[in-house]
DNA sequence: CTTTTACCCTATCTACCAGATAGGATTTGA
DNA sequence: TCAAATCCTATCTGGTAGATAGGGTAAAAG
């Protein structure tokens, strides 16, 4: 499971894209909406700020703001910061990789092999995951529940 | 990350399939061959005795063995005992589901897609690895590494 | 029927960490 | 100068992963 951390940090930079239009948004404004406890959104996102993804103002009328284009933000990126490896086996990790120690002969591992290709495949939807990818999803998503009540006038 | 009792108890069953024509096997030899502490393996077995994956004999020559058959039993089923939930949001998991507070729209929420095709892809290939798959991945590999060595003979 | 072997079961310990809060320092705009 | 907002460090709390201790119970050997 995602840890709140990661779940907050992404709903927050969904938000954040949703209003990029907007100018800075206040921690205070993001937490009500979203639901996330106000300061440990703060911790969330100063952290998010300190990798580069986010950018701040202080004083009236600060807030945060996107720093990179949506496209190139990925849901990959999000947990491997606040959650570390997407791997489930220390031994099949990119950037995190660390020998199994009970593992005799890894290359002829049968259990590392199955999760080798658990974790090719996670990361290959995790990367396609941009913030720009899922905030057009959610559109879609509107399209295709949403007209049953509002085209039927 | 899997939990070392995953870990643990996959390579354990592992070895027991591998073993399976030797009758009951020791909680020792099985600690001792894949490094695992004893006392912990212990309570980990016990745990897949109540989970009706395996049996045991008490007293001399007793030890644990493969209840049921090795293609019967998934990795899908080992983790959801040990760690729970395969999915990574509570809102994408079929066995265990529950609303994520934090979120407004289940039907349009961008992120729960996302995650809901991870988690389908994740659980496709845990129950396709059944503990006989596992196996026969190490015969596999073991052929494809091992004839520089031995069949040069 | 006693000894040995090995599983059964509960209790406990330690370290760590996720989740969250407190409170003040600093910057900015009106 | 005041108020709004981020910045930053410290701290608390509960839960839990990982592991160990130790005695109870069943079975087999002789």
């Amino acid at each position: 499971m995602l840890s709140r951390k990661t779940r907050y940090g992404i709903n927050a930079l969904v938000y954040l894209t949703r209003h990029r239009d907007q100018g800075p948004i206040a921690i205070t404004r993001i937490a009500e909406a979203e639901h996330i406890p106000a300061k440990f959104l703060e911790a969330i996102l100063l952290e998010l700020k300190n990798a580069g993804i986010l950018a701040s103002r202080k004083g009236k009328g600060g807030g945060y703001y996107l720093l990179r284009d949506p496209e190139k933000v990925r849901l990959s990126e999000i947990m491997r910061l606040f959650d570390g490896p997407i791997a489930l086996l220390p031994c099949v990790t990119n950037k995190y990789y660390e020998r199994c120690e009970e593992c005799r002969d890894e290359a002829t591992c049968g259990i590392r092999q199955v999760f080798q290709e658990v974790r090719d495949q996670t990361v290959r939807l995790l990367d396609q995951a941009t913030l720009q990818e899922v905030l057009d999803r959610e559109t879609r998503l509107q399209e295709e529940s949403g007209p049953s009540k509002a085209d039927q006038a």
